[in-house]
DNA sequence: CCCTGATATCTGATATATCATATATCTGTA
DNA sequence: TACAGATATATGATATATCAGATATCAGGG
């Protein structure tokens, strides 16, 4: 029925969402800076209730602030704001390794071999958005085969704010080494039949701010130096 | 500067957010049931604009579904709903617990053994909703520890969609004696200098939806006769 | 010069009108 | 009688106008 038709009519609403969102993956939209509704109703030619409504959702999403009558702001992503996100994603990745263990075959560890190494051909080519899509595939493989759509769009959201602001043409490439070399070990606790492990290394190694703090800090200082982040 | 305020204006969204969020916690708003903004406009005297904006926050919350041009209904609460929500609050209860073990002291343990005993008090004198207030306060007691304000909003609205729809006024009281119980338990393997251990508890025992699979479908299935539940 | 109150301006919040889509009902034809 | 197309109705989605609160600026008095 619905899902088969090959025509959808998409609400202004979301448009505007998808446009904001990415102005906001670009860099087109930057931390601090000011969304002005009526500006921004002349230039689409549109009136401000979608518009309204697009930056509400993104309020509730984290990426925007609304200053009743006073103006919208796009957040700033604060080293707590990525400690928290982290604290998140650890926690709903590593239950989902667990619940969904006994979906995880050789097809699935070997679907993560494979984008890892894609992961490493990006490295090697310097090619950083390529890297990050193959990145978050490589996560998607157990995420996809949770039922619990609510947690993995927390999830989905989540990195979303993580990735746009820092999205640089560039890595620390000690970082994306080591966590490539990271996905490895976790694939092989997978293939070693031990879910429990790969789950706990996934959420106390892999998405633990602690120990990723000093790449953290190396590359979004970095980026704080191109006034991308504000603390 | 503004936290000390005495006074604030609070916009009609929110108070419609509020009033349609009180209606469903008291059962007057039950799953399945329409609303309308025509009709609620004309009853509250309001324009529709608010309303509206309300209810696109209560969807992107779980507890309505907009279908456009058609209509807005309360979502129902299936048992996958609860699993969904039980996953993903003993995830971030459990990383919680660990994160915040050093700030977990005896003051804490005592005031969780504190409201342990005056749900059990609550028990005995069959008042349903003093024993849940207390159960939510338990609970509270280490998230209101964590400085991640986003986990701890994530948690306490998939309570209250827990929450709400079988609110009923009774007990299965077995359950909740053995869920006294467990918090009995978590409490002690605090003190003992585990946190590690309580926590894993807090996750694969007390909000295990496998664990407490037998005394959900016994409630819910309770209510379910009463027709608040829809599968 | 500084402070206070009045006024102007800005911008989101709300009200009202209209549009766009979904569904129900009616009408005509085979 | 059944089916297809036209029309009516319902309701959320969007457009436009106005309001309400926040901030900036101005004017007057001490």
């Amino acid at each position: 029925m619905q899902t088969d038709c090959p025509f959808s009519v998409v609400s202004l609403r979301q448009q505007v969402y998808d446009y904001l969102r990415g102005q906001m993956n670009r860099g087109d939209l930057r931390p601090g800076s000011a969304i002005n509704l009526g500006e921004m109703s002349a230039r689409f030619g549109i009136s401000r209730t979608p518009l309204r409504e697009a930056l509400l959702q993104l309020e509730a999403e984290g990426f925007v602030t609304i200053y009743p009558r006073r103006g919208i702001v796009v957040n700033p992503l604060s080293e707590s704001d990525i400690r928290h996100a982290y604290e998140v994603i650890g926690a709903l990745e590593a239950s989902v390794i667990l619940n969904e263990q006994g979906k995880i075959s050789s097809a699935e560890t070997g679907q993560m071999r494979e984008l890892n190494e894609l992961m490493r051909q990006s490295l090697d080519r310097d090619d950083f958005a390529e890297f990050y899509d193959h990145n978050v595939a490589f996560h998607n493989v157990y995420l996809d085969l949770s039922d619990n759509r609510g947690l993995v769009r927390t999830v989905m959201t989540l990195k979303q704010r993580l990735y746009d602001f820092p999205r640089r043409k560039g890595f620390v490439k000690e970082w994306e080494t080591t966590s490539t070399g990271e996905h490895e070990r976790f694939i092989g606790l997978l293939e070693s039949g031990d879910p429990k492990a790969a789950s706990g290394y996934m959420r106390d190694v892999h998405w633990s701010f602690d120990v990723q703090k000093p790449w953290i800090r190396r590359y979004y200082s970095e980026l704080e130096r191109e006034g991308a982040l504000n603390r």
